[in-house]
RNA sequence: GGAGGGGUUCCCGAGUGGCCAAAGGGGGCAGACUGUAAAUCUGUUGCGUCUCGCUUCGAAGGUUCGAAUCCUUCCCCCUCCA
């Protein structure tokens, strides 16, 4: 089967912002194998949602039979990007990052195949931290001019609020990031989000001058939700994609909830169906449109926790929410050692422990407001106490309409 | 380095001696309505042994019966000048 030209493929999926030399960087990817690279901050132990686009864009590459290098920017972490941020980025530990950017490719072996190069791992700790800053400037910053740099919009938008200098080298790391890859790898192209725009065609400038070759730039459009919310974050926080830090029942909660308008998008960013199948189902209207984002959750799932997290999350939603059944194996559970508690354990201190508000303050208000369940049914006495034996099965306890939590004593 | 302005609860932002756990908005959470959607409406939003107590208004001291509010020192941020 033919395949695709690659450049079309992530048009048609929505990886698609700006680009350089649109018709060259096509031809190219139709005629040859394309080294491209995306970069990863290792500021946590675990990439999250936000980082999703980026590695769905080289995973899509590679199937189209490319080359994805994934980037973990070790080395510019420490310098912090200004793009997009008000503030200095707090700086990391060396072993920290290190210790990130193992985490980072583990999760990333999900998405693609690391064997025999097809895609590589690099960290641009390995060439940032040596640099000479003398042979740096006199090499690199000699190309740079400081009138140009100001007049991107990612500079221009900190010139009121104060850019500090080491902020303002981010640019310049970037480019050579890129200009080391095609020194090294041959890497052609670099994809990220649109705020990247300026840093990716630094460095297309950088290697147009300094190796006499071209090099692609392509961003995607930045990500919101329909709802105007940055992608990935809750009000638990991010979601994650380490399944210890997100359960898989959760993750897959997250995108059962994608807003109906967002469902044709992240079908086609997110997931690998053939873009009919994804026109189809984000053509579909009123309550069958919740098909297609069970859809979309389980295919999202299965990718990052594999087929049969997927599977087990997606069961329990139908039990909890299609059949109104409280049982279930998927749901994030806490242990109550009973004979901790001879006289019984308060109701207030369980649902704290178990980690569903935060404060006893909060559960006597979830009570007082009716919002807690237990077993599905509304507790309304605040000083319920459970007793050893109450329930030797465990209990499920319900905060709101989609929160559980399942405890079970020992 | 000089002059001026400022740091308030998750965020923005009012509050200049007691009526302040601190207006208002945003956000969050819960309820109603629904399709596990959106919008809308209602309630709620520091902690606890909860008609009472404790901790909070950049930090530490001080004045006072009483301080977010007054004084002292320190830290940080911003603007203008150099």
């Amino acid at each position: 089967m033919k395949t695709m030209n690659a450049f079309d493929l992530l048009k048609e999926r929505g990886f698609f912002k700006q680009v350089t030399f649109e018709e060259e960087l096509r031809k190219t990817l139709a005629e040859e194998k394309v080294t491209a690279y995306v970069g990863f901050d290792p500021t946590a132990d675990s990439l999250h949602v936000g980082h999703l686009m980026g590695i769905m864009a080289l995973a899509h590459l590679q199937r189209a039979g490319h080359r994805p290098i994934a980037l973990v920017g070790g080395g510019t972490v420490m310098i912090g990007d200004p793009s997009g941020r008000t503030e200095l980025r707090t700086m990391l530990s060396k072993e920290v990052i290190a210790q990130n950017a193992e985490a980072i490719k583990a999760q990333l072996t999900h998405y693609m195949d690391f064997s025999n190069d097809r895609a590589l791992l690099v960290n641009n700790a390995d060439w940032i931290l040596p640099l000479n800053y003398i042979e740096f400037l006199r090499e690199i910053g000699s190309q740079f001019s400081v009138n140009r740099m100001l007049t991107a919009e990612c500079f221009r938008s900190r010139m009121e609020r104060g850019l500090s200098f080491i902020e303002f080298n981010y640019m310049l790391l970037q480019a050579y990031d890129f200009l080391v890859l095609n020194r090294k790898y041959g890497c052609k192209l670099q994809m990220g989000g649109d705020d990247q725009w300026s840093n990716i065609l630094a460095g297309a400038d950088l290697i147009r001058r300094l190796e006499e070759t071209t090099a692609y730039g392509l961003t995607w459009p930045l990500l919101t939700t329909a709802s105007g919310k940055k992608m990935g974050k809750t009000e638990a926080g991010s979601v994650w994609l380490d399944p210890k830090k997100t359960t898989p029942f959760d993750f897959y909660q997250y995108w059962r909830n994608t807003h109906d308008d967002d469902v044709e998008r992240f079908l086609g960013y997110f997931t690998f169906l053939p873009m009919d199948e994804v026109k189809r189902l984000g053509a579909l209207r009123g309550q069958e449109i919740n098909e297609a984002k069970k859809i979309l959750a389980y295919e999202v799932t299965k990718l990052a926790h594999g087929e049969e997290e997927a599977k087990k999350a997606q069961k329990t939603a139908e039990a909890l929410f299609e059949a109104g059944k409280v049982s279930a194996s998927a749901l994030p559970v806490t242990m109550v050692t009973a004979t901790d508690y001879p006289e019984g354990i308060p109701l207030l201190d369980l649902v704290v422990l178990t980690g569903l508000v935060p404060s006893k303050k909060e559960a006597r208000r979830m009570i007082d407001q009716r919002g807690l369940y237990l077993n599905d049914e509304v507790v309304t006495e605040v000083q319920r106490v459970i007793r050893p034996g109450d329930y030797p099965e465990g209990l499920i306890l319900q905060k709101g309409k989609k929160i559980f939590h399942k405890v079970e004593f020992k």
